[in-house]
Formats: structure tokens, C-alpha cells, sequence
RNA sequence: GUGGGUGUAGCUCAGUUGGCAGAGCACCGGGUUGUGGCCCCGGUUGUCGUGGGUUCAAUUCCCAUCACUCACC
């Protein structure tokens, strides 16, 4: 069911597009995911993220397992119906969350134990249980449960975090194959912090487990940027050609350019939405912060030529008005205007490696930002 | 009218046994990378109600006065 295929390469560069066939569509790749961790790309309905060009989105085991439960989402037949996204979803194992929102998250070979965020309850998620609840989610792509190690950590660390990861993520796919064929697609993650050895050795043995996919997790999680392209440019030649490759967690429109010339296929990360909602807007010519003072009077788009809904609408003075006053329309506005951003500049990508002319958009990528 | 209370940053209020005036919020910058609309880091702001007195020094002690406020008549 599931299919990639790459159908361009840029000559000058690793990047490359392709399209995948999920069981809820097709998606053209290089390609942004915007996130959806409770079941809802915040402050937007679906129509509104169709429109804006989002093909596939995020949701989170974690989240959803905890709240509202997997017996609500059951009821719906899985995660489509009930949030009304008829396109493709991808769900996050809940490995990430563990470290990064519960408390007192034990590590033991069998999975980890934790302590909900939301009521202090108790719960051990384990590889087998993380396919298990993604299987009631019903995704089109399911992730491994990992263990993501924050920078600095020392090699020890890493490596008992890579070895755990590796090992969950054989279990993972046992559990995955062992249901028979499936509609779903199943991703290994790649870990190994930022030591080229290991990360080079866990990009390989992962690669040979013969994955729909393969992410690369524990980037972006405090390095120093150059440090995170050169690890993905390590690791990502060494993983299957054939398979998608996901650089799980980035980034910022400059990474994104970055790791698409390194070969990366997909991408999800919070800052387009988060960011709207705290106030920043991004453009070809870098990050706006809405509330200066400068733009009280403004009554230019936050980009002139942006063709969102928010820029050929409302002006900065007005959206700076909103923001300060704390108006929800703020974050619908600023949300709808940044999803734009991120998803047009995957188009143009896309659009540019089809023209084998990668280097001359990243080049006019540039400049644009040193005006 | 009588008695009491309060006047300190834009707002709500600390404080000083007399020695360069503080907090929270607001405001102004910056941050945010497999999401808690959260949070974090910097910064600006004062006739200390007014006028006198005592003192080397008063926002602080004393006197007067004004404003607001409460109780009683």
C-alpha cells in the first residue's frame, strides 16, 4: 500500500522529489508537515489547512493516548474521522514527549515508565504498545518508539540511548509485521546524538531492517546548527536511496533549505505554529516580531506579495493590534500566514529540483534575506 | 461637622529603626526546532500628594495643607 518513489534529482546537490503513496493519498516530497499534536493543527480547521496547502500532518501518541484516549478516537475508526482530516496523518511514537513533558520517565529494556504531565497517573509505553495505540489511531505513517537524548550528552549515554532505540525498533517492526500486511507504513529512527561514529553505525544496521522509512530524531535538540547539518549530511547518504528520509523535529526555513540539499525528503516541526502564536512572523526576508513598536501604524501585509489569506487582508498595525490585545484571531491570522510561508517554500523546492534548479533557488533563497 | 485610614512607576502595592527608591503586571527589546495559546532572558519608567520645619542628610520624624476614602452626626 505504502509507495515512495523519487522522480527528480538536482544535479548540483543531494536534493531530490519524489511522491508517496500513503493509504489516504498521495504526497509530493520534499515536503513539510505541519503539526497536529492533539488532533488539531492549533487554530485551524482542516479546510483552512487544505487550503493552505498542507498534504500530510502531524499527531502524537503520547498526547492522544493520554487525552482523550484511544477508546474515544476507536469510536471514529481512528484518528481521520474523528479530527475530519480525510488526508494522510503521520503519528509520533510518543518517545520525544516521554522525555520532554512527563516526569520521572524511567528507562528499562522492556520500555519506559512515566508519569502522565497532564494527571501525575502512571503508564509504561513499550515498542509493542506504541504500534499498538498507532494502530488504533489508524496513521498512514507510524513511528518507532526511541529515546531522544538532549546536547550535550556524554558518548556512554548516547550509545545506551542508541542501543535502547535500536532494539525498540526492532521490536517495533516485529509487532508491525506480525499483524500481517498493512495499510500502515512503519518508520525507524536513527539516533546516535552527535557522534559521527555512532550515528554513522545506527543509520546503517537501522537501514538494514527494511523500514517504509527512516527519520533522523535527536537533531535540533540544542546543537549548534552547523553541528546539525553535519551530522544529517552524514547520516542521510547511508540510509536506503529508495526510502523517504525524515529529519524529525526541523526547523527553521534557512534548515530547511539546508537538509534539503542534504537529502531529506520530510520535515515537521513546531515553529511555524508556535511561533505565530507567540507573535512571530516568518518571510522571505527572515522573522518579524508582530508586537514592535514600529509596525503600530503599519499598514503593510506582514509580506508584501504574500499570497495567504492573512497578508492579502489585514495589515501589521491591525495584527499587532490583535496580538497585543490577546485576540484569538491573532493566532488563527499569524498560523494561517506561517503555514503558508513554510508550505509555499517546500513548493518552490519541490518545483526548483523538478527544473534541476536547486542551486539557483537556493541562491535567490539567500539573497532575498540579505536585502 | 467630628473621628479614623490612604496618597510611592502607566496600574496594584511593598519599603526605609533617617544614608543613591523596590516588586508584580503593563510597556520596550530578544529567545522559542518529533507544541501546554505556555515559558524564559534582558531593558525603560518616579518632583515618594503639596508647602514648611528639624537634620550633615527627609520618601521616612514634626507641623500645616490638599485629594480620595470609611464610620458617626
Amino acid at each position: 500500500m505504502f509507495r515512495f518513489e523519487v522522480i527528480a534529482r538536482s544535479t548540483g546537490s543531494r536534493a531530490r522529489a519524489g511522491v508517496m503513496q500513503t493509504a489516504h493519498g498521495r504526497v509530493a516530497t520534499p515536503v513539510f508537515m505541519p503539526v497536529g499534536t492533539l488532533g488539531s493543527v492549533k487554530s485551524l480547521t482542516p479546510e483552512e489547512l487544505d487550503a493552505v496547502g498542507a498534504q500530510i500532518i502531524l499527531g502524537n501518541t503520547y498526547h492522544l493516548y493520554l487525552r482523550p484516549g484511544c477508546e474515544v478516537i476507536d469510536a471514529f475508526g481512528g484518528l481521520h474521522r474523528f479530527m475530519h482530516w480525510e488526508g494522510p496523518i503521520l503519528t509520533d511514537s510518543g518517545g520525544f514527549q516521554v522525555f520532554s513533558l512527563a516526569r520521572l520517565a524511567r528507562v528499562e529494556p522492556e520500555g519506559v515508565t512515566f508519569q502522565s504531565h497532564v494527571d501525575g497517573s502512571s503508564h509504561r509505553l513499550t515498542p509493542e504498545g506504541a504500534i499498538a495505540i498507532q494502530r488504533r489511531l489508524n496513521s498512514d505513517i507510524m513511528m518507532c518508539l526511541d529515546q531522544c537524548v538532549p546536547y550535550p550528552a556524554d558518548i556512554e549515554q548516547l550509545r545506551r540511548a542508541e542501543a535502547t532505540s535500536f532494539e525498540w525498533a526492532r521490536r517495533c517492526r516485529d509487532a508491525w509485521r506480525s499483524g500481517g500486511p498493512s495499510h500502515q507504513a512503519l518508520f525507524g529512527i536513527v539516533q546516535g546524538g552527535m557522534d559521527r561514529g555512532l550515528r554513522a553505525a545506527a543509520a546503517e544496521r537501522l537501514g538494514a531492517l527494511d523500514f517504509s522509512g527512516y527519520a533522523l530524531g535527536g537533531l535540533s535538540v540544542g546543537e549548534p546548527q552547523a553541528l546539525m547539518l553535519d551530522t544529517a549530511e552524514l547520516s542521510l547518504p547511508l540510509l536506503p536511496d529508495e526510502k523517504p528520509k525524515y529529519v524529525m523535529g526541523v526547523g527553521t526555513p534557512e534548515d530547511l533549505v539546508e537538509l534539503v540539499a542534504r537529502g531529506a525528503d520530510m520535515f515537521d516541526c513546531v515553529l511555524p505554529t508556535r511561533n505565530a502564536r507567540n507573535g512571530q512572523l516568518f518571510t522571505s526576508r527572515g522573522t518579524l516580531t508582530i508586537s514592535n513598536a514600529c509596525y503600530r501604524q503599519d499598514t503593510a501585509p506582514p509580506e508584501e506579495g504574500c499570497g495567504c489569506y492573512t497578508c492579502r487582508h489585514y495589515s501589521r498595525a491591525y495584527l499587532r493590534h490583535l496580538f497585543l490585545s490577546r485576540e484569538l484571531l491573532a493566532y488563527r491570522l499569524n498560523t494561517l500566514h506561517n503555514l503558508h510561508y513554510f508550505l509555499n517554500l517546500l513548493h518552490a523546492m519541490r518545483q526548483a529540483i523538478r527544473a534541476d534548479d536547486f542551486e539557483g533557488f537556493k541562491k535567490r533563497f539567500r539573497e532575498a534575506r540579505e536585502i
